[in-house]
DNA sequence: GTACATGCAAACCGTTTGCACTATC
DNA sequence: GATAGTGCAAACGGTTTGCATGTAC
């Protein structure tokens, strides 16, 4: 098992009551993926988890990583980032703050026009990246899909 | 052929013209998919595009769409959007302003603190959104990339 | 004991690639 | 005429799925 820190014990633990209280069970491949992204610092992709986990956990499986990602990003826990350029999804556990206006329910894409801070000039400054280019997405349900969800009740 | 406003015929004939700089050929293809990105109003994945220009163009192939796309991204006309949950790639035409920092060399992903106003209850009120969560990406070259490419000179 | 979670391997599907052919320049 | 672009079909690769088995409760 990963070694957490004393706050970070305590935010696995919490993830832990959570899954009691729904009833989910507490595997051994659950809690070795929960405490490995409680515990990273960076954004691991599921085949990044699975190898780094198999040393320790060799029957763990690839499906088994993905099933619990997938949970965990359910329940809130995790946050997924899709990068341009590139097939493979990132997860984040509890990801700061990180606008396309993309409708979770019927994956509409639409652009919004708001007004920012100089973000990119911001980053660059905090950072020392040379920026090229910036993606704000927003998810959520649009106006369309609220209404039908209404109708539906 | 798409028909253009006259505003947005001139943004098609700068293409065109971009192109012929770089000595890029300008087939049937190439333009109605210039014709379709640039008249858009929404944001089409390749299937979508190949779909809707397949009436006009009956030979018109996947794999061309997708090469189209890829010239015109990578001449920085068209903007790339990926959606968690949803394997599909979704193009924009110089998609508006729209902060994980995202190194576009190495693919470092990293977390940056930013103070922004509170555009999740701006985007609410402007679309009528209900707002689930958001995500903000800035793509860009991270200082090592940055020191790497430097010492490449 | 029940049924959710796991592990394996095969399926899936958006995207890319190899290659022969076409058409722009 | 040279060669970038096209079209087709097959390959690729991240992710999902079906199913038999294992195990938390």
């Amino acid at each position: 098992m990963i070694d957490l820190t004393e706050e970070l014990e305590v935010e696995y633990q919490a993830v832990l009551a959570h899954f009691r209280k729904k009833h989910s069970r507490i595997t051994e491949s659950r809690k070795a993926i929960l405490a490995y992204m409680i515990a990273a610092n960076h954004h691991p992709s599921a085949e990044q988890v699975y190898k780094d986990l198999s040393f320790k956990y060799p029957s763990l499986s690839l499906a088994t990583v993905y099933n619990n990602l997938r949970v965990l990003v359910d329940e809130g826990f995790v946050t997924e980032i899709k990068v341009t350029n590139d097939k493979t999804t990132y997860f984040d556990y509890k990801g700061h703050d990180h606008i396309n206006v993309i409708c979770e329910n019927c994956g509409k894409i639409s652009d919004l026009e708001v007004e920012l801070p100089d973000i990119a000039h911001e980053v660059a400054s905090q950072t020392g990246y040379h920026i090229t280019k910036s993606q704000f997405l927003i998810y959520g349900i649009c106006e369309n899909c609220q209404k039908e969800q209404e109708e539906r009740l």
